[in-house]
DNA sequence: TAGATTGTTAATCGATTAACAATC
DNA sequence: TAGATTGTTAATCGATTAACAATC
């Protein structure tokens, strides 16, 4: 295996490809590293350092090639492929979800919801079905299943996590607040939204912006 | 000014936090450094050089206080006091966020929802009113306003968190896609949560592991 | 007192920035 | 060719870990 690329790496990608994409609809065709560097507030060593952790993009004198470096790094970061998403819990977070357009474009599809709330049977969400959970053993046998987002309570967290590696999801992308015991399993992949830990660091901004 | 405090550090503070609310729900009342970094995977050393940033809240010879730790770490992350919040936007996410009674026993109370579709006027989601964005003005020289959470589409972003800024808000939650030009203000604070950019590790972390 | 565990200093490790030779 | 800018090595900076004296 080549050697690991360092998570604070990772985590600048997705804002590369951001600025990238953004690029492309200013229909901007090529930027230097201090060009960008000037745009994203981060320093054109970083930029050159990140991108050379994935290989050489660039060319000496020139800079790069806008829509080259946004396919490689859409590449790098697997968009060049069709992600199918189901979503544990279709409250309001759940729905928002599936509406979020966004994440289709970026090769996440929503293919189901599921609830234990018989109210929502039958029901859908952009014609995205909402499911029974009693559902979900046999869909998951019928269906390719990439990722499960859980937006339900944390206290049925770790049980639904389990049963879903168990129904060989491999991604879990957690939005309870908690973390999942399933984390130690190196093999899953975990990606959590805390979103009350979010709130706290901005409070804890606020409390030191006021002093 | 004392100095400042690592952005590596605040981040780990909420899961600290975290973790002695658990300890407290299951009735623990002491813990040493070295018990805690083995339910939290991480090391002893970083839990104590982290604490002793705030100060010393430990006793040699005996460990944590876990009620005392918890109440520390809630005062340093500003959760002794209220923040009253706005959200703009009263899609699905912003409602998600109107629902989750959790942000409320952290000291955030989200007091109103703005929107610009007429068909919300009136309604309100666990009574808390949906207005429409053409009474903000009003309503934040009216009111108390700490926060406001940005859940409207990317493209209102910029020009709404500025309107908010010359308003008086102080922070910013954004859930837009983009970087906002306000966080270049330093005296605005801006914690932002992208979800694509979160889907987007979460897949880099497939296609390793598929490797 | 002896044992446990903190607070804190020192050592290590990794990430960021600077510098510059390579090269388009 | 001259100028620009990368890729990459070296230097710096900061964060993490280890070690241990202080002390409950």
């Amino acid at each position: 295996m080549e050697k690991d690329i360092s998570q604070a790496v990772i985590r600048r990608m997705p804002r590369y490809y951001r600025y990238l994409g953004e690029l492309l609809d200013e229909g901007v065709e090529r930027i230097s590293s201090n060009d960008l560097s000037n745009r994203m507030k981060v320093t054109a060593s970083q930029i050159r350092q990140d991108l050379n952790n994935f290989g050489g993009f660039g060319q000496q004198g020139y800079g790069y090639n806008v829509q080259y470096l946004y396919d490689e790094i859409g590449k790098i970061l697997g968009l060049d492929r069709q992600h199918n998403i189901i979503v544990i819990g279709a409250g309001n977070l759940g729905q928002a979800l599936a509406n979020y357009t966004k994440f289709e474009k970026l090769g996440f599809k929503i293919v189901a919801l599921f609830d234990v709330n018989p109210e929502l049977k039958g029901k859908s969400v952009r014609d995205i079905p909402i499911l029974m959970l009693s559902e979900l053993d046999d869909y998951c046998a019928n269906n390719q299943v990439d990722i499960a987002a859980l937006t339900m309570p944390k206290s049925k967290a770790d049980s639904i996590a389990q049963k879903l590696v168990d129904l060989g999801v491999m991604a879990i992308w957690n939005f309870a607040h908690v973390d999942l015991d399933i984390e130690k399993n190196e093999d899953v992949v975990v990606e959590s939204v805390h979103l009350s830990d979010s709130l706290m660091q901005l409070s804890y901004n606020i409390v030191k912006n006021s002093k």
